[in-house]
DNA sequence: AAAATATTCAACTTTTTGGTTAAACTAAAA
DNA sequence: TTTTAGTTTAACCAAAAAGTTGAATATTTT
């Protein structure tokens, strides 16, 4: 098994990294759609579309309920939070890094400075 | 012109979107490394490794430092932020969504008692 | 100079992705 | 009962991704 949660962040941050998909689900945060109505404002495919809903689907990124002959769809952010959760460590990384690029750029600009006559270090 | 920070945030969520990816921004997490350091620990082709490398490049979330033959790398974590903050605006649904969840399921189950007898078939 | 080390690049394979159109299916309306 | 509306499925295509192996490149060590 190549462990259950693994999956599940990666189908989350793949179902994100599409512009469409992620375009999907601002929408869906406005409440409740019909998979009609997200396609009628994209220039794609119908099926196009239904194809980008249902990999949200799979993602867990929202939930369908058929009435009639019309699908409604419901954005279920826990997976957000689960990609959420994984950058979470990281904060304090991108907080320092702006000194560091600075630190790091200096030491480019050392090493630049080195290399052209570099005998050696 | 499609969106240059819309590409961005795309080219981060599909970095993220590759648990082999995860694991070297991880590992990366520890300090600056070389990219054989890397590679040792996994079972994948140096080459391999070097490709998902550049992915992370590409992505703006290391830097390569060049010294002599040997490629150090840094995590840089900007790009994580950008994926936190297109996050961010959803945390409230996730926060609401056990509810919701739980409503939805309370709504399936009245669906699916409707369902058999259904009319006709 | 030769050998070893650290790495990329090229070529290739397989799988996945993002999109299309056309046909099929189901439910509702005429 | 025919038509229309909402949607999926199938078949296809092109491009991208993920991996491999093997050769090439550049730097250090011996």
């Amino acid at each position: 098994m190549v462990e259950q949660s693994e999956q599940h962040i990666t189908q989350a941050f793949a179902a994100l990294a599409d512009p469409t998909r992620r375009g999907l689900i601002e929408e869906l945060s406005h409440g409740e759609c019909r998979i009609s109505d997200l396609a009628a404002q994209r220039r794609m495919s119908f099926a196009g579309v239904s194809k980008h809903v249902k990999v949200l689907e799979k993602a867990g990124l929202l939930t369908r309920r058929i009435e009639g002959r019309t699908h409604f769809l419901t954005l279920n952010a826990v997976p957000l939070r689960d990609a959420f959760d994984w950058l979470q460590p990281y904060r304090d990384f991108w907080q320092g890094s702006f000194d560091r690029l600075d630190a790091l750029l200096k030491e480019e600009a050392r090493q630049d400075s080195l290399k052209p006559q570099s005998s050696k270090e």
